[in-house]
DNA sequence: GCGAAAATGTGAAAAAAGGCACAACAGAAC
DNA sequence: GTTCTGTTGTGCCTTTTTTCACATTTTCGC
């Protein structure tokens, strides 16, 4: 029904919404949110009816309530509680994102197999690859991110699945395969860079 | 024409490439490839006739030529050099990142506008913010990295813009307008969290 | 109240993307 | 040389996504 590309919407209707609100803005209009979103009105108001979220044939949306709506979908309502598995260059960035701690997303932990890199007392601890699957039960988590190198990362999803992961956000460079009872989602730095080479380079040479 | 999932596409297959290649394979099939990038076969062969790449009908497609003809549309045939604003928690990961180096991409340098974060003799330095239009010029760099808070996002883009830049890979969570000249991309951490998240509640949901 | 103005909500059209299926072809086997 | 096998390249069909356009509803001014 909703694809991802619609809940990427979805999520930056709800920025700007926050922006809107702190700014003690009340009402607000699809094209409003389309500007903010860089996309078209009726596409906005599309996404909302596929979420059965309805305005106001005259007044727009009431900023407060949107946002709430939209939260709700977004799983906001509640603290997510993520592991990190690999502390290396980027995982380390991730585990003290401050980012995070501002959209209700917490890395309870950071798990790695290099004893250099534990920290046991650390805000978030780092702890060892083997106390994962112990880790992850005992505080009942369900969402991993995965910062390992490639060669790593398909064997270490099969840790995340057995120990009972149900979402995997893997920042390894490959394809992973995943059962389908656990949603897997990349994102490859170096393939977001080439992309953006790409379209420079057409963009130069006459579109 | 290529739109944006077909160049994503292509740096899978072009990464699936790369190891066959150092497992000395010869020949690679569609299907294969298919497989590697977790697309169909016929996907596969529709992207590569988009640019006019073909095979042999029995013997499938040469791992070194394919690879090559894909290195030169991603623009991998020569160092890509960046800039890197904003050297806080993602930045600096970025700034000392190993997969670039591997794929031939420079951070040459990164840019603050804090001087606590100066490195003017660091690998790569990190220099004061008002010597970036300067430095691009210099060194005739066309692409950039941004990792700066979100309030700073647009304006730092401007600078940017004025500096002659004309790719920008965002990492502030902000959507960014951009002139025709110049392409933005933008990740954005946490909506990738909240995308994982909802589909994985729609996942536990019954489908 | 009533008419005018201004947004929404949505069915229907258009555009884009993806998959199928098969003719065409290359190589292997004999 | 001939046949057979296996894979590509692509026209066409299906599905998905986006946009258009307008009836509908709400509010505002008078």
């Amino acid at each position: 029904m909703a694809n991802r590309s619609c809940i990427i919407r979805l999520s930056r209707y709800k920025n700007a919404l926050n922006r809107l609100r702190t700014l003690n803005f009340v009402r607000v209009f699809s094209d409003n949110l389309a500007d903010a979103a860089g996309v078209t009105a009726a596409q906005v108001r599309k996404d909302f009816s596929l979420f059965g979220i309805t305005g106001n044939r005259r007044g727009g949306y009431k900023v407060a309530d949107l946002a709430d709506q939209l939260n709700k979908i977004l799983g906001k309502e509640q603290l997510q509680e993520f592991v990190l598995i690999g502390v290396g260059n980027i995982g380390r960035a991730l585990l003290h994102y401050p980012g995070f701690e501002r959209s209700g997303i917490n890395i309870t932990a950071g798990f790695d197999i290099d004893p250099a890199k534990y920290a046991p007392e650390g805000k978030p601890p780092v702890l060892p690859l083997e106390r994962l699957a112990e880790f992850v039960k005992h505080h009942s988590i369900t969402l991993a991110i995965m910062a390992v190198p490639d060669y790593a990362a398909q064997q270490v999803l099969g840790l995340l699945l057995s120990a009972g992961i149900k979402g995997v956000m893997n920042f390894a460079p490959i394809c992973l395969k995943a059962p389908s009872g656990c949603i897997v989602n990349s994102i490859n730095l170096e393939t977001e860079l080439e992309n953006l080479i790409y379209f420079v380079n057409a963009n130069e040479n006459g579109n």
